[in-house]
This record gives structure tokens, sequence and C-alpha cells, in this order.
DNA sequence: CATGAATGAGAATTCATTCAT
DNA sequence: AATGAATGAATTCTCATTCAT
């Protein structure tokens, strides 16, 4: 079969009121060769360009099915030049899930205490909405990380986890304040949050099935507000 | 890179007590040429072999990872062997995926009416047992549902989500029982307690988090009762 | 690409009135395992099967397309029954190019001498007809042999040399009969008449122009007539 | 079988003063993947190379039997290569066949009025062995075409009716212009005509017959110029 | 006699990576 | 810094032939 051209990415039905997110965050740090060398403005540019197109790419065809030609016709240059930035596919989805890992950490440290009042209930859909803004643009990175089961190199399980359990961390932190706990095992009942936001932000992304971002937001809001964090049942909106 | 042994299957940290499920639920219909044959007692074996083998491979390396290869000496038979029962690694993974389908609708199908009560609680974690039970076996077969996007077969995207929708109908269904009802859209409900398990399942066979199972299903259990079934909340065990 | 079903041989355009050729006539000698046996009634019938499908599918597919597999299905016999009658697909085709051969060389026999008169344009017309009744039966035996250029095995390209001389052979009497002699090298000349027919056969069982019988052997006739043997120039039918 | 080396070219029998043909014409369009890319000198002398080395080997072993392996090996390239600039073998073949079809198409074009005067005899004799040059270079891709049955994609099919009826058209025109006309239907007679010197050059160089060239020249236009367009009958050379 | 099953060598094709310009 | 060209190892797939029932 010939290699047919990569389709523009489509809008994900979970974009919104978004602040801008990752095109223009990313780090830059690039792979191993890329960083043998003192890069200059265009060299950072098609560095950008290289990694926008992988999750582009890893987006429409799975990480194992991209091929460096997918990545580098998105990207507008030449096969040479990818070895120029990176030694291999794995090296620039390492750059890449450093990248995002960074975020995510970020992202999670941020999350606030969650009170069982209506407040808690906000601040938990706020924060809920700030993770699908991140998942959005890089959820590519995150199926990929999935698709490279204990087959790829160590680096990358080594670095996925590492991202996973600083993910967790803050969660956890959060779970274990509630008041009378709940759970015997804070560790598993956060992991079971993280599952259920993850997995579903990519339904959402993957259009399996139709789905509006505020009820989204609202029924994960609410379950996670009610069986986590011992939350008031909240009646539904007449 | 040299093609490696293939290692034999790593026991999942939630087997258990469990009734011997899949390996020999498979419906064993076959690919495209398969059925344009007659199949002897010793052909349907054969295929019923390579379908297992598939699974194993699966799970080693990942769907797109799989050569042919492995899955011939996994299942020890020859390759062209293979091609009397399957038309391609795609086609294998179709007949999979049916029957997978199949056992998962099924499955969903016998979830009970969950009352807000003890008793819901335990028909709640009894069949979440039963879930992981099935999961345990066919996880492979789910995972590569995710690795292969909308880039493969027109099939294989049809097929899945025919799964997906047919395992969520029951769930709605009770879901939408709930008595003061909680969620304005129980279709996004239903989905989300199915994103949280299912993908607490691949947590837990790719050892992503150390998980015991009994812990799992009392978590889950707990979340799901209370966030989706207005169950009381429980005390944590002494 | 799965092998598809081969389809009923299409009616010629140049059937016509013809004496039924062919299928009744295979010899049915077989290859080299056929004549270490001794066979019965179904034993011949069998042989008679394969020897006919494999004219269909040479005709279908050409000699070196056609496989073991395409044959057996159209004789509605197993892989395993094939081999018990020939040795390989060359060792059928021997003997059906053996078969062709001698009904070639009769027919080549049977050319009376031809006079410039119009006696002698009926009696030619009239082997040309012949001719082509031959021809649209074994047509893809003679195609195969054109395939099978000097790559095949030696007996193959003896047997067709052989059947081609022997096909000459009267004819080139039948040229070297013209008084006052036009050619200085009969041989060339018959060589000619053998090509045109030939050919002219080819596209038309390969419908690549719409030919109609008649006319075909009107200008045949005519063109040899007048060509090879002095023949007086005819006006156009009116 | 193993592969074995493929032999140089045999001379044909039909060489001789010949205006160097062919190898320099070939407009070396190329096959789906080259035109995608934008080729440099280099890269059209490689493509080339490899429509020479088809004709080669399609001369050697025909082209079913050709392997993509020994077209690159008389190119003297790789494998990978190969695929730089065809799809597949069928797609060489099409850009060769639509090569051959336009310098064929620009011959027939070529062919004067024939007289039936020994003018025409000489005009008629001189245009048949520019056509033998040509054939004599390209008679592996005319092979090939009938080679190709009706299983063959439908682009061959098309392009080969293409270049016949395109090859034909100056001729029935020719034939038409025979006064007083002698055939009811100039289309069939014109066929008869390609169909005669094509074959006749199928013989020649696959050495079925000793030929020789003035011999095959003359006898052909004899006959043609007898047959076709009303020349008088010529007495034997003496 | 006949058949379904199995085999494995051979051929096509893909694609990451290196190289010369 | 960038690029088109080339490479070949890895993999898929085909099909003639053998075998056990």
């Amino acid at each position: 079969m010939p290699s047919k051209a990569v389709a523009v990415r489509q809008p994900s039905p979970m974009k919104g009121t978004r602040r801008v997110p990752g095109a223009t965050r990313l780090s830059a740090i690039g792979g191993a060769p890329a960083q043998e060398r003192n890069l200059r403005a265009q060299g950072r540019q098609t560095l950008r360009r290289l990694l926008e197109a992988a999750i582009v790419v890893f987006d429409d065809r799975g990480y194992h099915a991209a091929r460096i030609d997918d990545i580098v016709r998105v990207a507008k240059t030449s096969h040479g030049t990818f070895y120029l930035y990176f030694s291999s596919k794995e090296d620039l989805f390492r750059a890449l899930l450093t990248d995002v890992g960074q975020e995510m950490t970020a992202l999670s440290e941020s999350l606030p205490s969650i009170s069982p009042t209506p407040a808690g209930y906000r601040a938990l859909r706020g924060w809920l909405a700030q993770f699908y803004d991140l998942y959005d643009h890089y959820h590519p990175v995150i199926r990929a990380w999935m698709e490279t089961g204990s087959g790829s190199g160590v680096d990358v399980a080594t670095i996925g986890a590492g991202v996973l359990s600083g993910f967790l961390r803050t969660i956890v932190e959060r779970v274990r304040e509630v008041d009378p706990p709940v759970f015997d095992d804070p560790e598993t009942a956060a992991l079971a949050m993280v599952a259920m936001v993850e997995r579903f932000g990519f339904y959402a992304v993957n259009h399996l099935q139709p789905l509006d971002r505020d009820v989204v937001l609202d029924t994960l809001a609410t379950i996670l507000h009610s069986g986590l964090f011992g939350g008031a049942r909240r009646r539904r909106t007449p």
C-alpha cells in the first residue's frame, strides 16, 4: 500500500475555552544529536516542527505504525534532517515524553485540597478542565506510551513510570486528607481516579462515543467528589 | 533487531480465585480463509492454537510489534499454516475481537440492578470480580484494539465500536435505575465507569503500580457504588 | 490478495458452426505418475477433468500465474489428487502440449493443394475454419507455450519446436507447389502464414478487437490466397 | 529453484544495419512513487537503468518469472531503490508499456501510402525494416503484455488496448486507400497485417525458426504488398 | 482413490538509517 | 543546515509439494 499523506489533525470534541496549550510549551530539548550541537534560531524551529509533527503522526497512526517518513513529511523537512536532531524514533519519543511528564507533574501539583463542600466540587471540576486542556494536545504521546509495552527501551519505561508516580503523588495526598477516611489504600483510590480521568480523555479524543465537554466535566467531578472525597450527593440540575 | 524468543506469559497480579476463563471459550470462527474450508477436528484445533498464541504474543509485544513469526512459533506450527486460517494479522485480530466482544457483551448483560444498600455493593463487587477474570485473559486483545487507531481497516474500528456500545447498554440501564437520579447524562456516567474499570485492569496487568486484587475490588466497588449508584459511604474496615 | 474463484470460460467470439472439438479428444495419457498406474473409469475421468480445468485456468490467468490450487478448484478435486496424476504443473502442461500437437499436426496434414482459382480459395477458407475450431478450444495451451520461454524445462521447448515444425511441413509443401514460384524461401513464407493465422486467433479469443468469424475467414483467406498462392484478386462482395 | 544469474542478452538474429533505437528514447516518466519525488540527474539515471534492466530481464525470463531481484541486479542497484521508483513490477511494466506505446504509435503514423507499384513495395519494405528495429529492442515488453491476461491490473489491459488501436489507426487508413477496394472490412485486414508482422518478430527474436533479416523483409513485403495493397505479383529474384 | 493439513523455500515489500552533494 | 539517493535487514505472504488419515 502506498503511503498516504497524513491528514491534518481533527479538532477534538473537548476543545473549548482553553488557554493555548502545548505547542508553545515544548521545552525543545531534543534528542541526543541535538544536544551536542548549538542550535540557532532556525535549528530550534526545525526541532519544534519535528516534535509537533510527531504528535500529529502518533495521533493519526499510533506510535508503532508511525514512520519517520510520515513525520518528516508533516514537518516539511527531509529524512536526513531528522537524524540531525534525533538518533531514532525512540529518541524523539523520549524527548516528547519528558516534556509531557514535566507539564503533567506540574499540573498534578496544582491540585488543591478538595473539601466535601460545593467549593470542593468546583475546585475539582476546575482542575479536571485544566487536565483536559493539556490532554487534548498531548494525548498522542500518552497513547504512544501505552503502546510501548515492556518491549521498548528501558528508558521509556522508566521515564513513563516516573511520570505516573509523580502524577499520583499529590493526588494520593489529597485523598489521604479526606476525613473521615474512606479507603484502606489511598494509592489504589488515587490510581482509580487517574484511570478514569485518563481513559475518559482517550474515549473523548478518539470519538468512541459522542461527548460534550461540560457534561464530561460535570459527570467526572460528581463521581470523584462523591466517590473519593466524601462529597455530598448533588441533585440533578433541574 | 534479531527476533527474540517469546517469553512465557507472566502470571497476572490479579489472578486469584477464578473460574477458568477464556481459553476454552473462543468460538473459533476463524478468519476469511478458514471460513472457506471444511475444517476437521485437527483443523479446528490448529485454529484455536493460533488464536491463543496470538493473545500471548500480543500481550508480550503489543499488536504492532507482534510478528506472524512469533505467533506461529508459540502455536507450534508453520508460517504457511497461519495463512491457511487467516489472511493476515489483521484478519486474525478481527476474529479475536469478535470473540472477545461476544463474551464481554454477555458479561455486561449479567450486571444486576445495583441498590444503594450493602447488598448492592456486594453485587457490584461480584460483577467486577467476574469482569477482571475475563479481562485477565483477554486484555491483550483490548490493548490491541487501542493500538489500532483509525489507521487500520475499517472493520476493526467498526467491530470495536460495536463491542463498546454493546457493553455500555446494560450499564446505562442500571445507572438510569438509580433513584433519585444523579446524572443528567447516564451514558456519560456509564462510560466513566467503564473507563475506570478497564483502565484499572490495564494498570494491573501491566504492573504499572503494585496492586492487590482484593484491594482493587474494594476500592472500585466503593467508588462506583457511592459515586454512581448512590451507595451509602462505608467506613473503613477497622 | 486472496485467491478468487476462477470464472467460467467466456464463449469466444469465433465460436460458430463447429464440430465439437477438443474436450472429447484429449488423449488423456496423463503425466508421469498417471502412466505408472492402471486407471479405471473413475481415474480416467479425474484425469480428464484436470486437463480441461488446466485449459480453463491457463486461459484465465495465463500459464505462469496459474496455481495448482486454481486447477484443482475448477476440477472439483483436491490438492493431493493432482499429484496422483501429474508430478507438477509442467508435467501436466507437457501432456496437454503433446495432445494439442497431435491434433494440430493432423490438421496441417489435411491442408490440400491450393490452386489460384476460386476453388483454391474455398479450400483454403475451409481449412482455416477448421483451424479456428481447434484453436478456439486449445488456444490457452498455445499461449502457455509462448509464455514458457527458454526458461522452462527442456522438454517443453523440444515438444513445442516439434509441433511447430510438424505444423509447417505440409504448408511449406503447398507453398512450394505454387507455379510460377513466388518466394525464394518457402519456409519463411509458410511461417508468415502461420504467424498471421495464429496471432489472429489470439486477438480474436482475447477480444482485443471486435471480430466476426466470417469476416475473419474471408479476410485471411483473401490475403493468403493472393499473397501466398498466387490467387487472382477478388472483387469485394457487393 | 535457486536464483540463477541472469545472462547477458543474446544478439537477435534480426539485428543488422539499424539506427540505434530504444535505449535513449525511454521517456522515463517512471512509476507512481517516482512521480511524487523531485528527481535530480542521478535519480533520472537510476530510473532509466531500471527500465532498461527490466527489458533485459523480461526478455530472459518472461514477465511473470522475472523477479524484482533480477531487475535490480542487472540495474546494479538495490532492492530498496527499486521501490523508490516503482511501487511494484506491474507499476514498472505500466511505465514501460506507455513508453513503448508512444514509440509504436509514432512509427505507425509514419506509414506512407502504399501504391501497387514497385515504389510501393519499397516503401512498405522500408517501413517494415523500421518496425523490426523498434521491435528488436522492445519485444520483451510486447511479450510481457501478452503474458498479462485479463488477470492483471485493469490499467495494463487498458493501456495495451489503447496502444493496439492507436497502432492500427493509420494502417487502416492506408488499406482503405487501395483502389479498387479489396476488403469489406479494412479494420480486420489491417489487424491481419499487424498480426503477421508482430508474430513474425516473435518467432524471429525467439529463434523458433532460423531466419534471415533480408529474407524476412522480402517475404513479408511481398505477401502484404500483394495481399493487402493490390501489388503486382513479383517474379523471384533469379 | 481421495482429501484436508502442514510445510518451508522463495519472492515481494517496507522502512530505519547512512551517505554524498 | 538541509536534502535526495541508496541500502539491506526484517517481515509478510505465496504456493508447489509432501504427508497422514
